[in-house]
DNA sequence: AAGAATATAGACAACATACTCACATTTTTC
DNA sequence: GAAAAATGTGAGTATGTTGTCTATATTCTT
């Protein structure tokens, strides 16, 4: 007869009132970030993320329900971090070359935070529960920052919806493969980057 | 003071010898694409697969000695086919815009058979036992046409290296993009695409 | 300082997965 | 056509993972 709520295991079992346990769930979800960034969504378990955070198994179970929304909140603090540093990377009207080396520079260090952890939320991890969501929140609000530059810079108005997408999946894909190996900070690499951006906006294919 | 063979399970447990069992080990391979595809490096237990392909548990462990060894031929077959698809669609000596346009769409079937299982396997699927050696060879014959292309088509001859990189992985990144939101086949996200590797090698950011 | 509220620990139950083994069935060989 | 070789089977074992529960320790309130 109680009054159920309808998801009652979505966020957080209980919140977290006094400094030393919010250190805790801070320590946790650190933790959690840095086994899944290093080893990925099959090596990712509660009992290494617990022990990895220097807590006991079942201080983890105290403030997550399960491990789908201790990959949630890893996931919201991720995006909420790559978001704020990309978006005051590129802001404000400047020419094309300069707005593309700050979106470049921007990418760098968001993903020099984990450098792997981006590509297993987007692509290991799954996102059942509300996760569909804040996903889709982030891919739009991420899109935003390219479509924006796309409509700026671009001479032909036509097919710019496309034109953002494969710019930005291109980006990713660059920055995606130079974390692999590591490369991240080499300046060839984003020079180059940068040129590509540059070159495609500028539209320099349909003359040949 | 037996001989010991410094791997012994690396490869096969037993070869095949009639036809019958050449169709299991093949029917099981196939279906370990599959399920790798679908549900990814963690939905990926030798009972699904056995499953999938129709076969016991026990045939499956009759010939691969363990899990690795699986995924180990998973890859191997799906690397082939896609380095054939490429190779032959990227020969001879075309104009820039020919050239783009046959790699784009040989990238594209390539990954058409199983859209996900090329990131799987590259990102997600452990690589410890010799599959060191088989993926750098893969890599390296896989850069192999993108440096080809790059030298014929850039007028600058710096950094070559780094922009065959650069242009593999973003290709790499649109194509794993339009993957996953079941887009392959979209007729602007390929002209597109060809657009983007034009105007990268044709050198056109530099102007401005 | 004592009792209430909060936080932590780790053993444990329930379940999933990789892999084995003793035996059944099919094909080949003579 | 019978023995031998090859192939196929699936319950069973060992191991690891998720998530619970209860006992204990720490902090807050008064």
């Amino acid at each position: 007869m109680s009054t159920r709520i309808a998801k009652p295991r979505s966020r957080m079992r209980k919140q977290p009132r006094q400094a030393r346990s919010r250190a805790t769930v801070e320590a946790i979800i650190e933790a959690g970030a840095h086994v899944l960034s290093a080893l990925g969504w099959a090596g990712f378990t509660t009992n290494k993320v617990a022990d990895a955070a220097g807590v006991s198994i079942g201080s983890l179970y105290q403030y997550f329900p399960d491990k789908l929304s201790l990959v949630e909140a890893i996931r919201r603090r991720h995006f909420d971090q790559v978001l704020s540093v990309i978006a005051e990377s590129a802001e404000g009207d400047k020419p094309l070359k300069r707005f593309a080396q700050e979106l470049v520079r921007g990418m760098i260090e968001a993903h020099s935070i984990h450098p792997t952890l981006h590509q297993v939320l987007l692509d290991e991890a799954p996102g059942d529960r509300g996760s569909r969501a804040a996903h889709a929140s982030f891919q739009s609000r991420y899109l935003d920052h390219y479509t924006a530059a796309v409509a700026q810079y671009r001479r032909r108005r036509k097919d710019n919806e496309t034109v953002a997408r494969v710019l930005s999946s291109a980006v990713e894909g660059v920055i995606h493969n130079a974390a692999r190996r590591d490369m991240l900070e080499a300046p060839e690499l984003q020079k180059q980057l940068v040129e590509l951006i540059c070159a495609y906006l500028s539209g320099a294919g349909r003359s040949v």
